[in-house]
Formats: structure tokens, sequence, C-alpha cells
DNA sequence: ATCACTATACCGAACGATCGGTAAAGCACA
DNA sequence: TGTGCTTTACCGATCGTTCGGTATAGTGAT
């Protein structure tokens, strides 16, 4: 019967096994290291995700795209185009802890091609509701494409230099500076 | 005599394996997949570094600082700023291959503490390049210091989106950005 | 020039350890 | 006594690594 909710021991479930693979990598996610982040044991884990280290992956991915939804959701709500962008902001900044926590999306990026699939639609996602907003700001559609991208790989570097360096300066740059990226017509041609 | 003739193998040598770290990361990096790549038998990488995996991530960090130091020696020249940032940007998009090649920080940021140092050494180096520039343009230490970083990440950032995507559109844009980026003072607090 | 010896480069086969994955027994609670 | 979840124990495959051996190219003495 219980095809129940998500409980909330699943949600912290995803979570560990997700900073798992964040930091080290779809490759560098043993189930000995995921078990023990998790708290389970491996075969505990092949209860919960019947599929192996492949439907783990997938779960994680999914819970990622599906969390990181919720965080833009504010991209697609009506209101002022500056406004929605400052809450995009925050929302990106709580999403990863103000650059102290690991990408999933770098981490998907350095795998194979099936996985990279994952990444790429992280990627679309997050780029398509900074559009939206773009568009709403008055950018024209070529405008906001391109300007959605380019804030998203702002972003996503500004991440690699904390996980490399540990300097969260950049991510807090790219993130303050997002609201006029968004909002404002590029000047040059 | 000859204690150490870095031959032209070698250096070919280092290009293959340093890819195969680069896409799909060290612990995706494995000695088959070395093996395969180079075209040397597992037991005959052990010849050429005798320290083992270890070595030959070492070797390629190594390697790959040198070369990028090589390229983005037109930083340290005497001349027109603005030009000098025109030959980075070209000598970062040849290394990259226009945003075709796997960025090597990005893989070694997706790993355990160890190597995440290499990747740090590779970004300092490469912005305080920058930042010689941006200093010789007029910039504040600080405003220098922030903006090379920035820079950095705005470029790392997008390797991730082409890595993931295969756009390189983020990557072409954040090239043709540099020269402007590194000589031109920010105008806001 | 020949021979014994050394150095270099490569490879096949195997090592112990760990990988992802499976089966069956143990436990908690109904 | 079931039933859902966890655990111990185990498996074949692959991991990084090592060993033994082959082929070639010097090198020094004769």
């Amino acid at each position: 019967m219980s095809v129940r909710p998500v409980s909330i021991s699943d949600r912290n479930l995803l979570a560990s096994l997700g900073a798992v693979v964040s930091r080290f990598g779809v490759e560098g996610a043993s189930l000995a290291r995921l078990s023990q982040a998790s708290g389970l044991k491996k075969a505990s884990l092949y209860h919960r995700f019947p599929g192996g280290k492949d439907e783990i992956v997938d779960a994680i991915v999914d819970d990622t795209e599906a969390r990181f939804a919720k965080a833009m959701s504010s991209a697609y709500v009506e209101g002022d185009p500056a406004a929605r962008a400052e809450a995009l902001a925050a929302g990106i900044g709580e999403y990863y802890a103000q650059g102290a926590d690991s990408c999933l999306i770098i981490a998907l990026s350095v795998s194979g091609d099936e996985i990279r699939e994952g990444a790429a639609r992280c990627v679309t996602g997050w780029s398509s509701a900074l559009e939206n907003v773009a568009l709403d700001a008055g950018l024209t559609p070529d405008q906001a494409r391109i300007t959605a991208i380019d804030a998203v790989a702002a972003i996503e570097g500004a991440l690699v230099i904390s996980a490399t360096t540990g300097d969260t300066g950049p991510f807090e740059r790219a993130l303050a500076s997002l609201p006029r990226r968004l909002t404002t017509v590029p000047e040059s041609a």
C-alpha cells in the first residue's frame, strides 16, 4: 500500500548519497563510500535501490532536478522580473550553501556519455528558468537565451573555483551580479 | 649522460594520458583506459611511471601546469595590456581547442583533497597571469585580483557547459569578453 | 669485429584488494 | 507468524600493482 510519499529518511538518504557523488564523482562514489556516508550497509542500499548504483545515480539526479526546480520556482511566477531575479539568486545561494557545497552537475560532467545527459538536463532546466526571467525583463529571445546560459556558466565556474581553492568570492559575486545580468539589455553586438 | 631527455613520445604519451584523466576524472581513469588510450600496456606504463597511477597523475598535472604557463607567457612580457589580453584569450582558446577539450582542473576538482591541491595550483597560476595584465591595465590590486579570478571562473564554467551540453557558445563569449574584462575598471562598488 | 655485459623499453601473467552485486539469515514490529 | 528492513557472508569482475621475461641498443674489453 505504501506507494506513499517520500519519507524523511529517504530525503536524508538521497541528500547524503548525493553529497558523495557531487564530491567524488560517479566513479569515485563507491558503494563502500556511499554506504559509509548513508549509514546503510551495502545490501541495504540494494534493498532501497534494487537497480544498484545506476538507480542510485538516477535517483540522485532526479532528486536534484526536483529540488532545484523548486528552488527556481520563482522564475515562473507573476511579478517584477528584478525581484524574481533576486529570489533566484537567493535560491541558488541557499542551494549551494553559499558556495560551500559541491555541484552535482560538475561531478556528472566528468563521467561517461550516458551520465552526462543527466547533467545536460539539469543545465538546460536551470538555464530555461533564468531565460524566462530575462524574457520578462525585456530582453530579446536571443539575448535572453545567451544571457541565461552564460549566467549558469558563471555560477558553475565559480563552484569549480570554490571546490578547488575554497575561495567562495567568485560564487558570491556571480550571485550578486545575477539580477543585473538578467534584467539589463547587453550593450554590445 | 642523457639523464632526462624528454622525448617527443613522452610528450604524446602525457597528452593522451591527460586527455583520459580530463574526460573521466582521476578515479574514472583506470589503468585499462590509460593503457588503451596511450597504446602502452599496463606494465609498460609502470616502466615509464614507477610510482604507478599517483605518479601518472602528478606528471599530468606538472605537464599541464608547464604547458599552460607557456600558453600564458604573454601575460608577463612588456607591451600594451590590451594586446597581451588578446594574446591570452587566443592562447586559452587554442589550449582548450575552442571549448571542445575537457579541462583537467575540473576533473581534478572532483577528487580527493590531495589531488585537489594540484587543481588549486593550476587555478592560482592561471589567475596570477590574468591578474598581472589587469594590474598593468591600471586596475587596483584588489580589482585586478577579483577580476582575474572571476575571469578564470567564467571560462571554467563555460567549459563545464560545453562538456555537458556540447554548447561552446559560452566559451567563445567568455574568451571574447576577456580583454575588456581585464583592461576596463569595474564600474560599481 | 667479437663477445660479455648493461640499460632501456615493452609485454603476458598473475597478485591481493576492492569493485558492484546477490543470497540467505537475523531482527523489529504487526 | 508473518512482513519489511537490515545484516553477514559471499560471488565474479575489475581495480592498481608486481613479477618474470623478451627484444633491442649500446658499452667496454679483447
